[in-house]
DNA sequence: CTTGCCTCTGACGTCAACGTCAGGTTCTAG
DNA sequence: CTAGAACCTGACGTTGACGTCAGAGGCAAG
């Protein structure tokens, strides 16, 4: 597929795909025209870049984490960075979940607030 | 106290302090030379800060939801921008498990791997 | 009193992940 | 065949949350 099908199919802009190329984390077919020609399994790696993007992590770290995911084999640093990474977001989704919590409260106190007006 | 121990006790940079003043999110008291004071409160209120900054919520949405917390008051609006945000929050939060698991999945592998080596 | 650390204001620097624009080519519907 | 959408390669612009530096003043210890 071109780039605007998989843009509008992952919901990312087309800038972004080819920044992700730039990154080294794509790297389309070209039609002979030069135009890019991703495969169907493009569509799940850009997810997983979102998510990994969501998650915290640069462009960088999602090239380096690329070869474990693509072979599995791993030196021991990568899979230091690999498990460094993972308590890392794991702390995110703690303070996401306080965050929800906080704002929960908040909102519970505002709704109860307004209905008794 | 001053500056220097709230960094300390949250963890948060001198400069993210002052940024934050600047934002309008603190506004601690001043010795008479100028120096910043800040009381025991402000502890906690940086880290909701930096928990809703994890979040990715803005400098302006946080100033915002201030007036909310602080008084419990609300217009219509602002809370369904409460709402908003706590679903765009719970959104980022399955996005990020998602990415755990699959960061677990690769450090099985990558670990299983290792082990049979 | 002076040494060394903390603090002040003001201002410019940074960095990542794109947005946007220019100027040109390619594809597709009618 | 032609209009318009989609694509291409540069290249510069944007934004938020700080980092960093300069130059000056404040504070506790010996």
């Amino acid at each position: 597929m071109r780039i605007g099908e998989l843009a509008g199919r992952t919901g990312v802009s087309v800038r972004a795909l080819r920044y992700y190329e730039e990154q080294g984390l794509l790297e389309p077919e070209r039609s002979p025209s030069g135009q890019r020609l991703y495969s169907e399994s493009a569509v799940e790696r850009v997810t997983f870049f979102q998510d990994m993007y969501a998650a915290g992590l640069s462009s960088r770290r999602i090239v380096e984490l690329l070869p474990c995911i693509d072979t599995g084999l791993t030196d021991e640093a990568q899979r230091r960075m690999l498990r460094a990474e993972r308590d890392r977001i794991g702390g995110t989704v703690d303070r996401l979940r306080t965050a929800l919590r906080r704002l929960d409260d908040v909102i519970a106190i505002a709704e109860a607030r307004a209905a008794a007006r």
